[in-house]
DNA sequence: GCCGTCGTTTGGATTTATTCTAAATAGCGT
DNA sequence: ACGCTATTTAGAATAAATCCAAACGACGGC
């Protein structure tokens, strides 16, 4: 009985391991949706323990934090859960309101509006977690600094993605 | 008695002219700060006509709509608005949560993790405005494709824009 | 300059998304 | 197996934004 993977990655990042957290990584590792909490709150009650509506944003929460998974917030509705890792952005349809993952090296469209397979693109919307000006300055000199792009790390205090 | 600039603006963009619009532009024509929509209202009505919650949303969604402003939302916080014209980005800082502009050309921060003043960025986000592959279908052969970067026209449904 | 139309504003109630709280429960190291 | 502590739970509470129907006011026509 091999330990499920889902359970060394909870275990891996210092998380307790139980029924609701393997429910939402489960679930979450098992779409590309970006589904919101309460899609996730009632995909996972269909067919499972039946999580409490405050333990379906805990256990998410909690994922975000040590980095299994990432909150996005779209548009004016509500954030949506991603357990996609690696380097990804997204497309958020105009027309559907569905989320599609796009591949970081298409990053390129930035400087031609259009994707690789021809598909406009009428805006783009960039957001950088960093420092701002007098921020930066407190920290000055620490080893914090300079680390590369995508990653994230456990006991981050930020648990959503920024948007535009 | 010069019609000023902000009548003309809402003028040309089919949008009545009335104190409600001219104030909440006037204020966030004049700030850098990226303010809620909870910040608006209380900036105007401390200097001004006194509007109601219900006119706040309102006029904010009347201005994005023909893109005199766009609305970000941020991190977990409530939606921040920005009347900034022209092509930029955000930073948000990890440490007050303050945002700052980012100019356009500082996008090749995405290749290097680094901003042209030294300062790390940890992690950055990328969102795009665009037809999922289900809908691009449906459009397929329209006129509308393929129109250039950062620009929004009168109309259009969504007035905020996408979060990661 | 006055009028009528239709877009806009208003206050208050309502919905939606998320967080809080305190008590019960269950992991997991020993 | 035991105990410490993290986690879950239900429901109430808060925050953000929207809805509603009535009153108002901008502005094009006369």
């Amino acid at each position: 009985m091999a330990p499920p993977a889902l359970e060394c990655l909870l275990r891996a990042r210092g998380l307790r391991v139980t029924e609701p957290r393997l429910a939402v990584l489960a679930y979450l590792a098992g779409t590309d949706r970006h589904p919101t909490a309460e899609e996730v709150e009632s995909a996972v009650n269909a067919a499972g323990p039946v999580l409490s509506r405050a333990s379906v944003y805990n256990v998410l929460h909690a994922l975000v934090d040590v980095g299994l998974v990432t909150g996005l917030s779209v548009k004016d509705g509500p954030v949506r859960y991603d357990a996609h890792l690696g380097p990804h952005h997204h497309l958020v349809c105009r027309g559907c309101g569905r989320v599609e993952d796009v591949e970081w090296k298409d990053f390129a469209v930035a400087e031609r509006g259009v994707l690789p397979d021809g598909r406009a693109v009428r805006t783009l919307f960039l957001t950088l977690d960093g420092l701002c000006t007098g921020c930066g300055e407190k920290e000055e000199g620490r080893g914090e600094a300079a680390s590369p792009l995508p990653s994230r790390r456990p006991g981050d205090a930020q648990r959503f993605s920024t948007g535009t």
